[in-house]
DNA sequence: TAGACATTCAACCATTTGGTTGACGATCCC
DNA sequence: GGGATCGTCAACCAAATGGTTGAATGTCTA
């Protein structure tokens, strides 16, 4: 199965991609984009999208010779609502979340 | 930094350890017992619990000989928190919760 | 004190992972 | 057509992962 929780934890334990998801966040992105912040190869970066779109966490389509990469939010769903069973965490907090995700952006890209 | 999304989601992403876990949920547990259902050596298990100590989402204390396992859930706020940003997940329900626990259960332990 | 029990350590092994480079197949545009 | 651009493929590499076995350490108990 794409979606089990194996995939979708393990496409989430690289701060790399947590970092590419967090940018797709923003918009739709191709690939040489997705590559641009990065100090990795081109290469290095398709191969961690291959594994997102595994994990069914992004969607690429191909238009023309550019490759689009779309988010997939809901893939998520599941190993969210798997964790949460172990706690009531308190109500989605975005502001949270925005500090969160800042200082992710700041060190991930290596 | 123990807590580390990289950590926690990389200690998730192994259904061994998700379904200790899953067990830890019910009680605390010594080390014997948590290996009982599985077919992998005691010494496999062991470092499983150091992957999941190191990551938080469990606390090792020694009584006597025998070493307590505890769920730590609070572990996974932000693990949580952080994918609860992607999307609007519909409120937790526990049945869905429960279903996916047995699936689990039924699969993990090889 | 001598076993038995609970757990970890150490050495080892096969597989997976995250990265590299260079060649390659498409596609766009002059 | 021919060159630039977009992206993947293939082969390779080092390090991490998940497992094994056997010995070692600590603690309880008869």
């Amino acid at each position: 199965m794409a979606n089990s929780l194996d995939t979708i934890f393990a496409a989430l334990a690289d701060p790399t991609r947590r970092a590419i998801l967090s940018m797709l966040l923003e918009d739709d992105m191709a690939v040489t984009d997705v590559a641009e912040p990065f100090e990795i190869s081109l290469a290095a970066i398709s191969k961690h999208l291959m594994i997102l779109t595994r994990a069914g966490l992004i969607a690429q389509e191909k238009r023309g010779r550019v490759k689009w990469c779309k988010l997939e939010p809901d893939a998520m769903k599941n190993a969210s609502v798997w964790m949460q069973g172990f706690g009531q965490f308190e109500p989605v907090n975005l502001d949270a979340f925005e500090r969160f995700l800042e200082t992710e952006l700041d060190t991930a890209p290596e």
